[in-house]
DNA sequence: ATAAACCCTATAGCTACTCTAAGGTCAAGG
DNA sequence: CCTTGACCTTAGAGTAGCTATAGGGTTTAT
């Protein structure tokens, strides 16, 4: 039996985020010892570790909590758990996309200037007022409003 | 002059998120009509055009902030914008690289598994139990905690 | 007794917004 | 005059996945 720092020590999770774990529901209410203190068993690292994997291919919380509940149905058909993969795949892809579109445009940008001159005839601040990037999916961008009546100013 | 619903109407970004940017300080607070309401130039909706563009290139609101400044200096040296470019190409770059070696270790586990068997023999899920992304510097992941002298369970 | 290292809870902070609630303002229609 | 609807205002909470802080209790060593 562990303690949440031991856990924490065998796993390389800190224990504030172990216990983050257990709030949003991915690790679970542990046993408590008389004082309180949680007490954890090899079944616990073993899932933390799962979790750990997990997110490090940037699996969202939600996704791995379906995963352990697909895993405790070891009888069932994986199709599910391909089906989550291959979600992960598929958005993986895109950002990766976008990332690249926006890194070269930005790159392009970039030599257009030598970063000599005057702010006022930098050509990365006139690219910057005049362009929008080739693709935006990146990080959350303000949703436009749909053009409605206008009442005008 | 515009309202706010005008200036959004014309630049493509909704009143609430032209409110957002002014709280946190990279709109700066516009004049306002005798019943409150806000009230924008030109002026403003060049800035919140060069705002948008900037976060096309997924720009921070700070990094935004810091050019703003420099060209309200129209005389300075340009070079600290190519610095912000620059910096922002790097980070795209290591983002860039760390998403496709995830999404090719993704890819990899995902042929192992047919997904016709049952959870119990599903590949994905022993690669996910047993390995690390190869790069896991996509999304914040938890810190290990450096290894203490450790009371022990 | 006291310090150090560990444990607990609850709450706020981070980014860049979005959404909700509760209400004030203004023009048009009945 | 009154209502309807579109607009405007503010304040506060929610999103993801943590991190950090405050304020306190427990255990072990000195």
């Amino acid at each position: 039996m562990y303690s949440i720092g031991k856990l924490a020590e065998l796993s390389g999770v800190r224990p504030v985020t172990i216990r983050y774990y257990e709030k949003v529901g991915v690790m679970g209410s542990p046993e408590r010892r008389e004082n309180g203190y949680r007490c954890y068993s090899e079944g616990d690292l073993s899932r933390l570790a799962f979790i750990r994997h997990c997110r490090s291919h940037d699996l969202s919380i939600d996704d791995i909590k379906e995963l352990l509940a697909l895993s405790e149905a070891p009888e069932s058909n994986c199709g599910a758990v391909n089906e989550i993969i291959d979600k992960q795949i598929g958005r993986l892809d895109e950002l990766g996309k976008s990332i690249e579109s926006l890194k070269s445009h930005l790159v392009d940008l970039r030599h257009r200037c030598s970063g000599a001159g005057p702010v006022a005839q930098c050509e990365i601040m006139k690219g910057l007022l005049a362009e929008d990037a080739p693709n935006a999916a990146l990080c959350p961008m303000p949703k436009a409003k749909a053009p409605g009546k206008g009442k005008g100013g």
